[in-house]
DNA sequence: GGCAAATATTATTGATATATAACAGTAGTT
DNA sequence: AACTACTGTTATATATCAATAATATTTGCC
């Protein structure tokens, strides 16, 4: 679940980023419309929230490219205040909702809420492995009963594993997950936070939780 | 990697093995469903580019009747212009994913990209001859119980040996499968790395579970 | 049986993937 | 501003793997 924000202001990009935070979802941003719109094109995004003036290619035509390629991942369009909303309405990009800044984030929960109903999201709130205990709704991990406190990104890559319980899973899919993106080169910091979130949850332990398969990724197993 | 092309526009056709040429794959085409059908039904493709709208039988009912039989190849619909996404979407016979015409072939490639890549978690859940088992999802192999720790190299060619069970598989093929490049041939990596796997996986036994063709390659087979 | 080609075997070396540690920047909080 | 927590960066260490080369063995063939 990856959300895309085109959107050249940092600020605004910054407030999004906070707000969602909470949330179950990954981000990618792009920082004007070129680089949006081919982000949007080659990846699978459950939902792009795009400004209405960008550098190099306005939001309007972004959004008006991505239909005219039948690309239907919902979007949600941000517009300057001052533009009249008829004037966006009318122009009937095929954004599937707009606010006008400035907005209020709850409003900006509800749009995505109601773009993102359709997707039944069937997470299930708690996950585990042996003594491992990931609780969706607390936002909270145990491991034999203790809290063990994560950071976000930990949570987040905990979290993946735990989802493919039982199977390896890649890098690059750890890395989409984590942090939204398409691979951008070979990630060291993958190996940095796997390094955190093992001390974490194995602490005191000799052997991990959390295997390494050379080569592949990583997997949750249980040591012989 | 065999890519099955289910079209009877030869143009569309002539479009998608161009588009491919370049591309690791090869092809395969059938012009009407019936064809198509019997084509998926007999050999294992790496993923199905399936025209909605065919002569003798439409993509849909291909696509449900592949289903039925349990032939789980990753298919990418091109449905036609001017059917609603809903329709499509909404009949759910087991598409991966559907692309509307006329597509872009950077969508196209996106799309293929992603079905390929979802199918290497799911696809060979479990490959296995006599007490050897490939458990594709942990990346793991086993030998009458017990794990074996294979290298990734080790666990291509295995993987190769398990999949063409039954049947001798060239030098050639194994080292397009395991290198991936185009054979420069007389590979003595080849060879080395065959006896690693024996090593492993015969460990301690007289025979080898993998017996060499001379001449040919290799062939997993148990013996006399 | 002897020869040439194919394949097996082993050891060694260089390359690569991953782990670890220390540090820097950033943002958030008080 | 000082403090904290988090993330990302870089450097270095370590473990594992792959390629090479050198030598041995098997096989098919004359």
């Amino acid at each position: 679940m990856t959300i895309l924000i085109i959107e050249d202001e940092k600020k605004i990009v910054e407030i999004l980023k906070k707000a969602l935070r909470g949330e179950r979802y990954a981000f990618d941003v792009a920082y004007d419309g070129e680089e949006g719109l081919e982000k949007a094109l080659q990846n699978n995004y459950a939902l792009i929230i795009l400004d209405l003036s960008l550098p190099k290619k306005d939001g309007l035509d972004v959004c008006k490219e991505l239909r005219a390629k039948f690309v239907h991942t919902p979007i949600i369009m941000l517009t300057a205040r001052g533009i009249p909303e008829d004037r966006v309405k009318g122009l009937d990009v095929g954004a599937d909702d707009y606010l006008l800044k400035p907005f209020s984030l709850d409003e900006l929960f509800a749009r995505i809420r109601a773009v993102l109903r359709r997707r039944k999201v069937t997470e299930s709130t708690l996950l585990a492995f042996q003594d491992l205990v990931l609780d969706g709704k607390k936002h909270q991990v145990t491991r034999a009963g203790k809290v063990v406190p994560l950071t976000p990104k930990e949570y987040r890559l905990l979290e993946t594993l735990l989802r493919n319980n039982g199977q390896a899973i890649t890098r690059i899919q750890l890395i989409e997950e984590a942090w939204g993106k398409n691979f951008k080169e070979i990630n060291h910091e993958l190996n940095v936070h796997m390094r955190y979130l093992r001390r974490k949850i194995d602490l005191g332990r000799k052997e991990s939780l959390i295997k390494t398969v050379r080569g592949v990724g990583y997997i949750l197993t249980s040591h012989h």
